[in-house]
RNA sequence: GCGAAUGUAGCUCAGUGGUUAGAGUACCAGAUUGUGGAUCUGGGCGUCGCGGGUUCAAAUCCCGUCAUUCGCCCCA
């Protein structure tokens, strides 16, 4: 029988990696919290239309890397290749931007799906955490949602990270700057590598993080667009790193930061790490003031991010860092005999309805296996019932870290474990 | 979509034409018949990714295929 094996580019989450994912996503939901985001659940599954429309047409997502396919009454239909399109259909779908609420801030934690070629860092099926903050074009809101994503990273003890801000304008002033850049790029057309021709009309402002040495040289004295910004996104790009210095979040300019999705406008982030492969962004986002109105709400201003979590985990696994994430078991019941099982069995429900995670040895071996089979199984106490014990009617109860043990009534013992 | 590397024991890998394919580690048993991070002894472990070809003989050479990984591209 041949095996069967997962999907490319898909993977399982098991022990003891899925502690992390748990403590990762328990930390997400405590910081929305008390930054007063709440969640939102869309499908996974949506029309097709609404990401050719929301992501842009000219994007690689959508010319390339989506799942479509016709369901069974011929709908296209595409698994999610982001967030933030879904969450804004939603919000329209439902009017959830006209009940009166000053802005409208949610977040959400899913899977999503891009038909790439798997790499570190780049899977078909990956998770997201983003957020999306709706109503508001007010710089502390950019503010706040880049310290979103900061926090979350530095509370997981994350270092070499840096965030990136820049800002790419709006649809006033990038006009200016595109007729520039046009002009300059166009000047230096056959220093440019072929990709970089085609930018040029396409999208010249990807020109400036392309890494062909030849397209680097030649990036030196080209327009910028933070020198072509409009008074108002000018004014707003000052108050964000006003308010972020403020608050503390460090960063640097990056004037060739750009973002892939065409909704972006104004400021644009992302935060990367040196533990990552080529793919070295931990999350990125950026203002979004005219995607809701382009897919047929109002114009609403908004904001988000999307944050990769296989991405934070290899972060976290390469840095080697402590988060004293334990097996989350207390105790192991080990009845030294079968004559004992019964008893054990009933310990363990002692334990159990005490709260107290633990677990029972059910088949016979040797005392010194047993404590081995506690240790591997990350269990912090063994509690040994053996012919003495009850005869003696009492328990041992093993400390499994500091290797001591002591003599514990039944009475005593869900107290006993409590307390050390 | 393009380029490169790698697929041998649960894991990490050695073995580049010649008997029954090895090591470390992990596992199991015992030394230690009720006490786990040490030592020693013994033990099992394999469709050598899959299919085909060359050869007296293939894990080894050739072709194909699949998978994984890394990079390009793109992005989380």
């Amino acid at each position: 029988m041949e095996k069967i094996t997962a999907v490319k580019g898909m993977q399982d989450i098991f022990q003891p990696e899925v502690r992390l994912w748990q403590h990762i996503e328990a930390l997400i939901r405590s910081e929305m919290e008390t930054f007063a985001y709440r969640e939102i659940r869309t499908p996974v599954l949506e029309k097709t239309e609404l990401f050719v429309r929301g992501v842009g047409g000219g994007t690689d997502i959508v010319k390339k890397e989506m799942y479509t396919f016709s369901d069974k009454g011929d709908r296209s239909v595409t698994m999610r290749p982001e967030g933030t399109a879904s969450v804004v259909r939603a919000v329209n779908e439902h009017g959830l931007l006209n009940a009166g609420e000053p802005v409208s801030k949610y977040y959400y934690i899913g899977p999503m799906f891009r038909y790439e070629r798997p790499q570190k860092g780049r899977l078909r099926q990956f998770h997201q955490f983003g957020v999306e903050c709706f109503g508001s074009d007010s710089p502390f809101v950019d503010a706040e949602v880049i310290q979103i994503l900061y926090n979350i990273l530095t509370k997981l003890k994350l270092s070499d990270i840096s965030v990136k801000l820049n800002s790419i304008g709006c649809p006033e002033c990038r006009p200016v700057f595109r007729q520039n850049a046009e002009k300059y790029f166009g000047a230096v057309k056959d220093k440019l590598c072929v990709e970089c021709n085609e930018r040029i009309n396409t999208n010249p402002l990807r020109i400036y993080d392309c890494k062909t040495p030849s397209c680097k040289e030649n990036i030196t004295g080209a327009p910028v667009i933070l020198d072509h910004l409009c008074e108002g996104c000018s004014q707003h790009f000052e108050s964000v790193k006003r308010a972020l210095a403020q608050i503390g979040v460090p960063f640097v300019i990056d004037a060739r930061l750009v973002r892939g999705l065409d909704y972006y406008t104004r400021t644009a982030f992302e935060v990367t790490s040196k533990h990552l492969g080529a793919q070295d962004a931990l999350g990125g986002g950026g203002r979004y003031d005219d995607l809701v109105s382009e897919l047929g709400g109002q114009k609403t201003p908004a904001i988000g991010f999307g944050m990769g979590i296989e991405r934070v985990v290899i972060a976290v696994k390469t840095q080697n860092i402590d988060l004293g994430l334990g097996s989350g078991l207390r105790a192991y019941v080990v009845p030294l005999s079968r004559n004992e099982a019964e008893y054990a069995f009933k310990l363990l429900d002692i334990l159990r309805k005490a709260d107290i995670s633990a677990q029972m040895a059910v088949s016979e071996k040797k005392t010194g296996v047993h404590f081995k089979d506690a240790e591997k199984a990350g269990a912090d106490f063994a509690v040994i019932i053996g012919e003495d014990e009850i005869k003696n009617g009492t328990l041992t109860v093993k400390d499994l870290r500091k290797r001591s043990q002591q003599s514990v009534s039944e009475a005593e013992l869900a107290a006993y474990i409590k307390n050390n």
